[in-house]
RNA sequence: GGGUUGGUAGCUCAAUGGUAGAGCAUCGGCCUUUUAAGCCGGUGGUUCUGGGUUCGAGUCCCAGCCAACCCA
């Protein structure tokens, strides 16, 4: 690849004296005739599998990454994993032979290694591998993490995933433990008859939320366009076309801060169903969030632990949640006669309660600090709060029993906004007029298509979203977006 | 963008302004049922980068880079 190493001068220069021997090892391997990288090696079972099928003196091939080595002078052990697991294997120099034995020890930790053997039981009980025959399938040249304290390194840790995944095996576990999340979101939705689709994620005019986006151009159409910031737009045009019942589960692009809630990119469900309406998506919020946790954690009660494992805080998912409304909620924090009093005395008595106001803040966003900063981080087990003001979502329905506020619910668990719901608005004059309002002066653009998709007409509709990293940080007990990103996004490193 | 903390061997961490260390890993020796194997001996450092103060800086000061956390 003539190309890397003027991409990557730093790997490339960067050695010491482990990774010198190690290359020296391969040299010498490659003397001998033997090429330390295989293209393939068919293993009959996975190393946990070897155990749990044990009989004395069965022959398995296995494969797996050098994890542990003791050597006991003419013999050896040495532990392999895979993905299932570990397995011990032993080698001994009267069944090699000198040659043979020589080479499996000087074998580096991370090289990967296929081996031929019985199964046997130690003195000590542990079912192991007796050495007849191995094959080195991968020679690693560099080091890994130490095998006791694992990694700690942040910025390694996330750079280098991978290293994270061999050394720390509770990271890997959360990454199992999220595909099995997105796996039985989709089994939910799918016994229930939702579609799942893929829509753009380049778009011309990027909307459905509040959000600065990221811009890219196509050269060949010689136009700008936006990565997505939502899904909702492109899935409403389906339900006009008469997708009753349809979910994505997809990248959004924020262009905007990180933080440990917040990553430019981010995996988000947005599900939309015909005939619907905020409470009917309530319930499938709460049937959603309850079938992954038991189908996953095989429980509804999360524990929270800190670094030293004492709990933190206990999650009850239990149903059914508690509904109530934004006003309500507001009243039991902030004062029953909040919202009889006159917009200069909340702006007041909302500084006194210790939220920060800006200067600029309408009366409803002085309400909204309220609730972000004083009442959503109490919400720790689920709470569905709804019946926001309309001026928060210009894509929901009035609500009839309250014209000022709009039939929503945003469903927040762990003390964050895990997923919004609506009754979607299907009046197209009613949305123009909502959307060109939020866009107020700033002469955003509206998607006309989307108006005239609108137009064309859409059944009445509930529709949810889901932030799937949240979830993810809910379930697993992280506290960090980027321990439930395998890449989450962090400063390129200059070469 | 602002604040706080941190960056030392491959990894995890020490080191009053005074010769940069330990454990593991690694290398060599002994050991054919060990498992954080054990015993003996060795190798390994641009202390993130660049300036400054000082007889002397890993340590103090300034600037920068990267990260984590908090705030906006």
């Amino acid at each position: 690849m003539p190309g890397v190493k003027g991409e990557f001068p730093v790997a490339m220069e960067d050695t010491n004296a482990l990774i010198e021997q190690r290359r020296a090892k391969l040299a010498s391997l490659r003397e001998k005739g033997i090429d330390p990288f295989r293209n393939k090696f068919t293993p009959t079972e996975t190393c946990l599998a070897a155990r749990e099928n044990y009989q004395e003196g069965r022959v398995v091939h296995l494969a797996g990454r050098v994890t542990a080595h003791r050597d006991m002078g003419k013999s050896m052990f040495m532990d392999i994993r895979d993905q299932s697991g570990r397995v011990q294997v032993y080698a001994q120099k009267n069944v090699l032979g000198d040659e043979q034995f020589e080479l499996f020890k000087h074998l580096d930790l991370a090289d990967f290694l296929g081996v031929t053997g019985t199964l046997f039981t130690t003195k000590t009980g542990e079912i192991s591998v007796k050495i007849e025959s191995f094959v080195i399938l991968a020679k690693a040249l560099r080091p890994p993490p130490a095998k006791w304290h694992g990694l700690e390194d942040t910025e390694t840790r996330y750079r280098q995933r991978y290293l994270d995944l061999i050394a720390n095996p509770e990271v890997s576990e959360v990454f199992l433990k999220r595909s099995a999340i997105v796996r039985e979101i989709r089994a939910f939705l799918e016994h229930r008859g939702y579609v799942e689709v893929e829509t753009p994620m380049m778009q011309a005019i990027p909307g459905g939320a509040a959000a600065r986006p990221f811009k890219t151009h196509h050269n060949a159409l010689g136009c700008d366009l936006y990565l997505r910031i939502a899904l909702e737009l492109s899935l409403k045009r389906l339900l006009v076309g008469g997708m009753d019942r349809v979910f994505e589960i997809g990248r959004n692009f924020r262009n905007e801060g990180l933080s440990r809630r917040h990553n430019p990119e981010f995996t988000m469900l947005e599900a939309y169903q015909a005939y619907g309406d905020y409470e009917s998506m309530m319930d499938l919020v709460q049937g959603l969030v309850c079938h992954v946790a038991e189908s996953v954690l095989d429980t509804l009660v999360i524990e929270h632990k800190d670094a030293e494992g004492k709990g933190v805080r206990t999650i009850d998912l239990n149903p059914p949640w508690r509904r109530v409304t934004y006003k309500e909620l507001v009243r039991e924090k902030a004062g029953a006669d909040w919202f009889e009093l006159g917009p200069g005395q909340r702006r007041q008595k909302a500084i006194e309660l210790g939220a920060e106001i800006g200067e600029a803040y309408e009366d409803f966003e002085v309400t909204q600090a309220v609730f972000e900063k004083l009442i959503e981080p109490t919400l720790i087990n689920p709470t569905f709060v709804t019946h926001a003001p309309k001026e928060l979502i210009p894509l929901a329905k009035t609500s009839p029993e309250d014209p000022d506020c709009v039939e929503v619910f945003e469903c927040c668990i762990n003390g964050q906004e895990i997923a919004p719901g609506y009754t979607e608005q299907n009046d197209p004059l009613e949305q123009r007029e909502r959307l060109e309002h939020q866009a107020g002066g700033e002469q955003q653009k509206l998607d006309e298509d989307f108006l005239v998709a609108l137009e064309h007409g859409m059944p009445p509709a509930g529709g949810i979203g889901l932030g799937v990293d949240r979830l993810c940080m809910m379930l697993l007990g992280q506290d960090s977006i980027r321990d439930v990103i395998l890449f989450p996004q962090l400063r390129p490193k200059a070469g």
